[in-house]
DNA sequence: AAAAAAG
């Protein structure tokens, strides 16, 4: 760094005390309209969060330099007239610009939202029903090997974090770290590349964005020649950090989380994904952007048209690290990566998280990285406890009428509404068009969503599920990983997926922050391949395997080719790098282990850790105990044509 | 053989 600390200090002393009067703020969306407008009283808003002081970064060090690039600072031309124009532009807005679609007052509403949840979790209160049940986390088995591994820790306090952020973290009530952000933080904080696991719900977004947030207002001085520059003519964003998601929804959920642990700190978060204007998305990142957040498709077509480059990128982060790095999302990621000057690694931080992580997918991996750290919180691809796992056996012509069956006994139970959503899977986007279609004229209201839909029905569906308005939501893959959707009490697999690893990511749909929930699946003779990688799933989270689906298990032996570890299915705690076979070089990775019952030795033999089960009260009688019964019951059953 | 991700 060529900045000296105390050539900086100055800067910030003055960002923080000296706040001569500024123009009245306006929310974004009434800028246009009225310049004059006050802001609204102060009751209107959360209280947590105040009306947000314009941000405005230090000056630049070296004001008389004139090269470029800090001209083209992008905190300097925020809402500045064009060079050289002296035509007058509206008001003086404020640095702070949310993009258009995402006003304050979504933000706040959420982030209101987002309190009632956390304090209800300061109680402890496990039995509220909208508490964060940290108490469902405490048995969990952690390891975390490589070298060196930074120390957990047990709050947030002891994390060095910028105060802004800590600052934000009070705001959001989050009281306590989750089970992976104490071990993962620590770690991204250290700098450290890490490979995470972590169950479901379990709060991964937070434990990668926390570090980034901190590491971007803690670089202030290297990020300045980040941001925007010129390149032919044409605006460059620079951003200095990365976050790619697999899917357009999950993007749009990691940019809101983003901007509320991002809020008045003067981070700039942008979020680019498919389907939506690409205009609107230049705008924003015209305005700067340090964090990124981005589909793959989008994102390569922007480097194309050398929109953004990734050539100051120091954080990358990969959510669902897994999908994005299999057969359909690899070139892409690699383009993104290593072919369009992003720096190597090593050069740049990267987190890759995901709760699935089979190994092969982890060796693909260890490209991206350098000297990492791999983080188990729970077992890799497992469920939690908490979900309640129903297994039927419903051939493919009874399942509309079974699934009619248990809405309906669900809905005498209890009615549908915000507080009880239902989220179905189906294996195709036809069939997800066909069964809400069904649904819909069965007297059930649901909607569809899936990779055909236009973005905009897309996100609509995803709405109008959310508020409760349409409680059930009929679901392709493109909802299985991800998004987090308050209150989703049933998670139905009308279709079983072809891979345990997206059964893992469906159900884990429901169950989120400790709560508990329920995962039913129609079992058809289709998805005998799947019965072995279920059965062995289930028992792994202390489920009632069903006596038929063990005996489909035993007799599967077509498995081969899955891996050699637990029949063929993908999951155990378990660093690839610690296989023997893996040779030289691998075997002085040291590994810690943390709590109660996971002290085994990952070299010798692939005996599964037992943790206690967290006692949770699942609604078994949900939709009644088989009372509508379809009489498959416990009688085993042998499948012809199969084998 | 399907879904997702660019248009």
């Amino acid at each position: 760094m060529t900045w000296e600390d105390d050539d900086f200090a100055p800067e910030s002393a003055h960002r923080h005390h000296t706040r001569p009067t500024r123009p009245t703020y306006i929310p974004p969306h009434l800028r246009t309209i009225n310049p004059h407008y006050t802001s609204p009283p102060q009751h209107s808003r959360s209280p947590y969060f105040p009306e947000p002081t314009p941000f405005r970064r230090p000056p630049l060090l070296n004001p008389s330099g004139s090269s470029s690039s800090r001209r083209g600072g992008r905190w300097r031309r925020g809402g500045g007239a064009p060079r050289g124009t002296d035509a007058p532009r509206r008001s003086p807005a404020p640095r702070f610009l949310p993009p258009k679609h995402y006003p304050y007052d979504d933000l706040s509403e959420k982030l209101d939202e987002l309190k009632v949840v956390e304090e209800d979790a300061v109680d402890g209160a496990s039995s509220k029903g909208n508490a964060i049940n940290f108490e469902a986390y405490d048995d969990i088995p952690v390891e975390a090997s490589g070298e060196n591994v930074p120390e957990a820790v047990e709050s947030f306090g002891e994390i060095e974090l910028s105060e802004g952020l800590k600052e934000n973290i009070r705001r959001c009530k989050y009281a306590k770290p989750t089970p992976i952000q104490k071990h993962a933080i620590p770690i991204a904080v250290a700098g450290r590349d890490l490979m995470a696991c972590a169950q479901t719900g379990s709060g991964k977004t937070a434990a990668f964005c926390f570090p980034i947030i901190s590491g971007i207002l803690k670089n202030e001085n290297w990020v300045k020649v980040a941001g925007s520059g010129r390149r032919g003519g044409t605006r460059v964003a620079y951003p200095s950090a990365l976050i790619l998601a697999p899917t357009r929804e999950l993007s749009c959920q990691i940019y809101e989380e983003a901007r509320k642990f991002g809020y008045n700190t003067g981070v700039k978060i942008v979020v680019v994904y498919g389907g939506a204007p690409i205009v609107q998305q230049f705008r924003n990142l015209e305005k700067g952007v340090d964090l990124l957040v981005a589909t793959p498709g989008r994102l390569v077509d922007m480097i194309e048209r050398a929109k953004v480059s990734l050539s100051m990128i120091r954080y990358l982060a990969i959510d669902e690290a897994d999908q994005m790095l299999d057969m359909g999302f690899e070139p892409q990621i690699r383009k993104i990566v290593q072919q369009n000057g992003m720096p190597p690694a090593g050069k740049r931080q990267t987190m890759l998280f995901s709760a699935t992580f089979p190994d092969e997918i982890q060796r693909l991996a260890s490209d991206f990285l350098s000297d990492y750290i791999f983080l188990t919180v729970g077992r890799v691809g497992s469920s939690t406890d908490l979900i309640a796992q129903r297994i039927e056996l419903v051939q493919d012509i009874d399942k509309r009428n079974h699934l009619k069956n248990i809405l309906r006994a669900q809905r005498d139970n209890e009615p549908f509404g915000k507080s009880s959503l239902t989220l179905i899977f189906v294996e195709t986007k036809r069939g997800a068009d066909s069964l809400k279609h069904w649904l819909s004229t069965s007297g059930f209201a649901a909607v569809a969503i899936h990779g055909d839909k236009v973005q905009m029905e897309r996100e609509q569906a995803l709405k109008a599920f959310k508020r409760g308005a349409t409680p059930i939501l009929v679901a392709t893959d493109v909802a299985s990983r991800g998004l987090d959707i308050p209150h989703v009490s049933h998670v139905i697999n009308f279709d079983l997926p072809k891979d345990i690893d997206s059964y893992v990511h469906r159900i884990g749909r429901t169950g989120r922050a400790g709560r508990s929930g329920l995962a039913t699946a129609f079992f058809s003779d289709k998805n005998m391949p799947l019965a072995k990688a279920l059965a062995e799933l289930m028992k792994e989270s202390n489920q009632d395997v069903p006596s038929w689906l063990s005996q489909y298990a035993e007799r599967s032996f077509n498995d081969v080719g899955q891996g050699r570890r637990y029949g063929g299915s993908k999951f155990g705690a378990h660093d690839f790098r610690n296989d023997s076979y893996i040779g030289n070089g691998n075997s002085d990775y040291s590994s810690a282990y943390y709590g109660g019952d996971s002290m085994v030795d990952s070299h010798s033999s692939p005996t599964r850790v037992g943790y206690v089960s967290p006692t949770f009260g699942v609604r078994a009688d949900f939709y009644g105990p088989a009372s509508h019964g379809t009489g498959f019951g416990q009688e085993p059953v042998v499948a012809g044509g199969w084998e």
